[in-house]
RNA sequence: GCGGGUGUAGCUCAGUGGUAGAGCGCGACCUUGCCAAGGUCGAUGUCGUGAGUUCGAAUCUCAUCACCCGCUCCA
């Protein structure tokens, strides 16, 4: 196959999993009756069953299981202050500018100035299909260029309001031509000498006004929504010292949501302008910073791996010197082959001392930690943050789990079998409870009893409609791994050898095997933990 | 942000100016003794939204919203 064929099956796979994703209510669009809402998404049952798993499995990881990280819930409104401090107030709303020609952003502080002659004008005409425009426009013409040059840009950028794209733009007549010498403009696109749009700032964070009486022009009243979880974390890193008898290294836990404003949105949930983020902040020591980002990057593959998500599909990308953020001096990216590319799934991110250090000169308040170890002496600790993407997870997980098998009956039938091989632990619905029939109310009674006693320890689904195969198949499409059925056998009716015992089906191989009833319960909570 | 494409039932789609459709799915009943069985009956649509043209618009025009693809951006 070219990679072209490549491309177009894995985008119709990506369009079959999002169909999939939908029917069966993993995710819906946000606002869907108002037409939707740019890049927004909402779990469905499934979907928030299956979230839920991903992030209680995370937290009993890395939380529960581990007497060295202790958990936290920040709020997501935030004080302008920790983001001045953090850097993401000021920094990095870069100002930007687009080319009227080509529409190229630029950032205003990066462009080269530029000395020369402009040639301003109001407009344009086209005398024969009685057209014309109106609007002001300028090009930059340097001393070595030809004049010329300027009136081919202009009639270029003022073809692109021609309701007639036949008319060729030399056929344009320019208006109300004159000229300006200017020195050190950065107001032209150096690419193309096209006037650009004046400066705009961008807006990375979401903003929003505290109080309900709120002036729009009280800077106290501002506060955003957080572009991080990390923040929340150091700004509480001396509260959460001085409250646990911590000792280093340590790390502090939080699953919690996100915003950026400036984010694109793209590629069904993997990039929302409002995602959830799992992440550990784990102090330490400076000279323990790099080896640790190393051991954590091993301890989160194997997480993946756990989830279903196998190391096969993973890469993990050393980004160089260079590319990473300001504020790290290693990162390494663990990235998904997604059906629409291979995209980021975590970051582990050696963060040194930056943050705290910026927290405890911007708070001017003594946020150090004290080092019993070595007579008591101050320190700022250094970092570790392995960063996940909950959505992004979920995403590689339903990806992951999807599949279509072709099934031949006995008949030498085909049909495709559509199954979510979610591992287990994951799984939304971890067994159905099937009664052989509806119209016998023996079998019913029965199945009811079996779901009442697996029912407070898993999520399970009863299913009497329709027939057995049928009930089979629609617990496969979304992914439940096993499926009960209580027949005549289980009511006594071969004799007593079989009494009691259920049918269990397993999802992926479609085996079926004989199990009694009182080793239902013990032998499925071994396989979804 | 730019360019291209798409939008009709829960899903996949047909319908290109004249009564809103199919397959699958869904519900009820009958039948049914372990992998999408059969029968009968049934429900479901602001044709993405708004405006315009027209005697008449799902269909043509414009705007807008959303999604997909390619660029751009992603501290």
């Amino acid at each position: 196959m070219s990679d072209k064929e490549i491309s177009e099956k894995n985008a119709e796979l990506m369009k079959t999993i999002v169909s999939h994703c939908k029917e069966c209510g993993f995710i819906f669009q946000s606002a869907e009756i108002y037409g939707g809402l740019n890049g927004c998404w909402d779990y469905g049952p499934l979907g928030a069953e299956l979230k839920r798993n991903l992030k209680d499995y995370w937290w009993r990881v890395n939380v529960q299981e581990r007497d060295d990280i202790l958990g936290m819930d920040g709020s997501i409104l935030t004080h302008r202050s920790v983001l001045e401090a953090s850097g993401h107030l000021g920094g990095f709303s870069d100002p930007m500018c687009d080319c009227l020609l080509s529409n190229a952003r630029l950032r205003a502080d990066q462009i080269e100035p530029q000395s020369g002659t402009i040639y301003w004008y109001t407009g344009a005409t086209h005398a024969e299909s009685d057209w014309s425009t109106e609007r002001e426009y300028g090009v930059l013409i340097q001393e070595s260029q030809d004049e010329k040059k300027a009136r081919k840009t202009a009639r270029l950028f003022f073809s692109k309001f021609l309701s007639d794209k036949q008319i060729s733009p030399k056929k344009l007549e320019l208006q109300g031509e004159r000229t300006e010498e200017v020195t050190d403009t950065i107001r032209f696109n150096p690419e193309n000498g096209s006037l650009l749009t004046e400066a705009r700032d961008f807006n990375l964070m979401f903003k929003t006004q505290m109080g309900a009486s709120s002036d729009e022009n009280d800077i106290n009243a501002e506060a955003y929504l957080r572009p991080e979880t990390a923040q929340s974390i150091f700004v509480q890193f001396k509260n959460v010292v001085d409250t646990n008898r911590v000792k280093l290294p340590f790390g502090i836990a939080q699953i919690g949501k996100s915003f950026r404003n400036e984010i694109n949105p793209r590629n069904f949930t993997f990039r929302s302008r409002e995602f959830e983020q799992m992440e550990v902040e784990y102090f330490c020591r400076a000279e323990d910073g790099s080896r640790l980002t190393d051991e954590w990057l091993e301890l989160r593959l194997k997480f993946y791996e756990a989830i279903g998500v196998p190391r096969e599909k993973l890469h993990v990308i050393d980004i160089p010197d260079g590319e990473r953020a300001h504020y790290s001096s290693k990162t390494y990216d663990i990235e998904y082959e997604f059906p629409f590319g291979i995209q980021e799934l975590e970051g582990v991110a050696y963060r040194t001392d930056h943050d705290l250090k910026a927290h405890k000169e911007h708070s001017k308040k003594p946020i150090d930690y004290i080092d019993q170890e070595n007579g008591g002496q101050k320190l700022i600790p250094h970092v570790v943050e392995p960063s996940a993407g909950c959505d992004r997870t979920i995403l590689a997980m339903i990806c992951e789990a999807y599949d279509e098998e072709t099934i031949t009956d006995e008949k030498g039938k085909e049909a495709v079998r559509k199954v979510m091989r979610f591992d287990p632990k994951m799984a939304p619905i971890k067994v159905g409870v099937f009664p052989l029939l509806k119209n016998k109310p023996e079998l019913v009674e029965k199945a009811r009893e079996v779901q009442k006693l697996l029912v407070k320890h898993m999520n399970v689904f009863y299913d009497e409609t329709a027939a057995i195969g049928r009930r089979y198949r629609r617990q496969d499409e979304i992914g439940t791994p096993f499926g009960v059925t209580i027949d005549f056998d289980t009511l006594g009716d071969s004799g007593d050898e079989l009494k009691d015992t259920v049918t269990l089906r397993e999802r992926d191989s479609m085996e079926q095997t004989r199990m009694p009833i009182s080793e239902l319960l013990p032998f499925l909570l071994d396989k979804i933990h």
